[in-house]
DNA sequence: ATACCTGCAAACAATTTGCACAAAC
DNA sequence: GTTTGTGCAAATTGTTTGCAGGTAT
């Protein structure tokens, strides 16, 4: 019991499956399946680590075809952000950048190296809240919880990416 | 030895203590201790929540006398996070700003309601961190960790504030 | 005296918005 | 056919930079 099981193993989001699993969830929402968009979730799934608006909108023009507008660019962002399918990293190695995520709660572990970023849940900190609650007199109601390190991949290439 | 003690009890930051320390820092440091950089020293230390640059350098034009130019503040501001006598806040109440600190290992406790910030050591992670590098096979070296709640004046008071 | 620091104003970067047109349900 | 989404271009907002002159040590 001192160390909590984690209900899913730490695991690099499945691309194919994120994209799947959004499409789901626009439908059921109302929101409508465009194309613009598709092509943003496509070109995110593509990521190995994490990006920023800026640099999903060079990207999308260079991906061959229409690329969407700026806007739609940052509105399906957003959209993606508030449900939870897409995560903020904060530090380490992609500085700050979105990351594909799925709704829940989960925390992050980025390679500082190449931007791997691996999900994991069982955070274990319920000792800690509870201390911290019983010195502070906070109710204690969230939390924000990133790891930083270097992969297995990064390491053993002393230096060399792992990612393109 | 399942609840690691802090090392110093969860607590704010005091000003002015802060202050005199930062002053110490940069004379040792070999910067100047100018007029410009006090002004901007005072105003942060008046603060009781997360603030962000800009209104920090608005701040500083109603605090009377001639307010630093916009560079000056900028540059203080990085001169500062960069030693560790402010850290970012994200998330929680200050969607994201800076908030005084003390140069270390430190994490943050932020009420959502008003801003107020505890800072702690002793985030007790360790056995997370052993698990989740066994798991993955990551070198873990850092980690992020802040956590949000709401203070006791904030509950009390059903919907008051206790900040100005 | 001589670094170092400051203010200004312009450059830059990132994000948001209004609105006419287009596409999805 | 109505609602929702898109693209564009301009407006905002936030931050950085170059440089002439000023100031702390």
């Amino acid at each position: 019991m001192t160390t909590p099981e984690a209900p899913t193993p730490p695991a690099r989001v499945n691309p194919e499956a994120w994209m799947q699993a959004v499409r789901g969830a626009w439908r059921v929402g109302g929101l409508r399946v465009t194309e613009p968009r598709l092509r943003v979730l496509q070109t995110i799934a593509r990521y190995g680590a994490p990006f920023s608006a800026e640099q999903l909108y060079d990207d999308l023009s260079r991906d061959g075809g229409e690329r969407p507008g700026r806007a739609t660019v940052y509105r399906t962002l957003e959209h993606l952000h508030s449900a939870g399918w897409l995560a903020r990293i904060h530090g380490g190695a992609g500085e700050a950048g979105y990351v594909t995520s799925l709704p829940g709660h989960v925390h992050h572990l980025v390679c500082t190296s190449c931007g791997t970023v691996i999900a994991f849940a069982g955070c274990a900190l319920d000792e800690l809240v509870a201390r911290l609650a019983a010195q502070t007199d906070f109710a204690i109601e969230g939390h924000l919880l990133q790891l930083y390190g270097r992969c297995a991949t990064c390491r053993k290439a002393r230096s060399h990416p792992c990612a393109d």
